[in-house]
DNA sequence: TTGACAGGCAACCATTCAGTTGCCTAATTT
DNA sequence: AAATTAGGCAACTGAATGGTTGCCTGTCAA
């Protein structure tokens, strides 16, 4: 995938805290099935499982089959990637923008 | 602003490449007028003009007025705290996650 | 002082999104 | 064999998104 699409993809999956959520619970225990991410989840499992397949096409969640379950894991690699990819580039010029902004707001004209 | 709005807001403003573009530009180079950032979108200002205030409403981006001209800066702090309130999480299990997903992938079943 | 320029506001349009309901298939359990 | 359970598919709905056009208000320069 081209990169921009990827930033896409991963950053509108995260941009919704019921798919964050179903994040966290990956975190903290992977092997989940959708009816264990539907738990605590107020709405339908219809609705959850939208959720999930959009994190699975963000390869956020990776999962296995075993009988009629379906297994669902934590892929760490897109998240690691835009931390490595985009958001260093903006952690690495942070106090320069920082000063610049704050000289800017306080009325100097340079 | 609550925790969760605040992610939703910041998330969904990075989910837009042409406000990543935005943010790309005022990274490099702050102070710049709206008919600036207008240059190499091939959108209508009024459609720019969205976007730049959808990033200023997440806190990404501050203005500045002078005169006729409203100058914008790039705001690195949301952008830092996503880092530190919610990536660096995923960062840290990083590697063990990856090693259970690649084991729950080549099927072992514990 | 008149015109050009920077920006804001409002209405409109097509598409996407988040959710619903209803039904279906396949694998398990009893 | 029958009932239950896990999940998938399709159609529909209302709201949000990303874009457009037209017009209006200040500010600056000739």
């Amino acid at each position: 995938m081209e990169a921009e699409a990827e930033l896409d993809a991963v950053f509108k999956a995260l941009a919704d805290r019921t798919r964050r959520a179903v994040l966290d619970r990956l975190r903290e225990r992977g092997g989940l099935t959708l009816v264990d991410l539907c738990e605590h989840m107020e709405m339908s499992r219809q609705a959850v499982s939208k959720h999930v397949a959009i994190l699975e096409s963000a390869g956020l969640v990776a999962t296995r089959r075993s009988g009629r379950e379906k297994l669902h894991y934590l892929n760490p690699i897109p998240i690691h990637e835009i931390q490595e990819r985009w958001i260093s580039r903006y952690e690495r010029g942070r106090l320069a923008a920082l000063a610049n902004l704050k000289n800017a707001l306080e009325g100097r004209n340079d």
